[in-house]
DNA sequence: TACGATATACGAACCGTTCCTATTTACGCG
DNA sequence: CGCGTAAATAGGAACGGTTCGTATATCGTA
């Protein structure tokens, strides 16, 4: 859940100030954009805040929608639900594991663990509904990406 | 990690029976793409497993590929790495924390675990690469969605 | 206020995935 | 072992979410 009630009236006046903190103009569509996400209490998606940010921008564009969200995450602004990768991977395991998966190169590695198996719900999460899977990514580099890594920025860290 | 070697072998050999036992028909293109997939390694595209199955079926079509992987997924066969939604969702939140997703509806509520954010990395991840996050998702069905299932249902259990 | 850099709107393009439909195939039954 | 029928496939067209290309408009600064 995001903030609410007052604490949105007084965060909307210094959301000006966060884009101009990372170097970015301060639109009116960027504003809004960023205030509608603010608002909302429910993860919504491209298309959600583009038809609400329309009521008061009858003609912005759902690609600037886009291009903002995008341009939000990458700055750290804002977030994504779940993992939202290009496409479909599949795995002829269906026994109870999880997975490792290189933010890089997007490769995958299976682990087991008791403890996430075993992940007691907790009470808040009781009251949403009934869980019956837990589904956990860790997310980092794998081997080969950091070596790559290494070798690309040495150079860069020995310069002035 | 799927199985390999020998056991592969013999797997191969009883997969007909997999889908049999499901009352699916078992026809040259599903045991390719199945047996493809148990020999995987890496938790293959759907593209990618068309690619090879192609090596051995030279015309199978791409849609086989997919029908064929929705199919066994559905039948508990095989399975999905990742949330794949139809759509990105955001959040305007970027403290650490995790979701609730509702399997029917796709509602997303928010939790925090201290558990969650400790998790110590197992030794097994460790030699795969670094982590630097963890996503947590719990799946289940919320109260809305719970109810009204509820509801539908009943006639039918009443029924003979 | 004018200028240069950056953003925007719009529509076209993209890409993974699914749908449509004619043809082929698996497999229970005689 | 050949038939008939329901189920599966190939091929291509369609789809939906997202991104790109480009001319125009806007922000922030001098």
């Amino acid at each position: 859940m995001a903030i609410s009630g007052d604490e949105v009236r007084q965060q909307v006046a210094s959301l000006a100030e966060i884009f101009r903190r990372q170097g970015l103009k301060v639109t009116h569509q960027r504003m809004e954009i960023l205030k509608e996400l603010v608002r909302a209490q429910e993860h919504p998606s491209a298309e959600t805040v583009y038809v609400r940010v329309r009521r008061r921008i009858p003609a912005i564009s759902l690609d600037t929608v886009y291009r903002t969200l995008k341009l939000l995450e990458e700055k750290g602004i804002i977030s994504r639900v779940g993992s939202m990768r290009d496409r479909a991977r599949f795995d002829a395991n269906t026994d109870q594991h999880h997975h490792f998966i290189c933010i890089e190169c997007g490769r995958v590695g299976d682990f087991h663990s008791d403890v996430l198996d075993r992940f007691p719900v907790p009470p808040e999460v009781a009251e949403m509904g009934s869980v019956d899977g837990v589904y956990v990514e860790l997310r980092g580099r794998c081997r080969k990406c950091q070596s790559r890594a290494t070798k690309a920025k040495r150079p860069q860290e020995a310069a002035p």
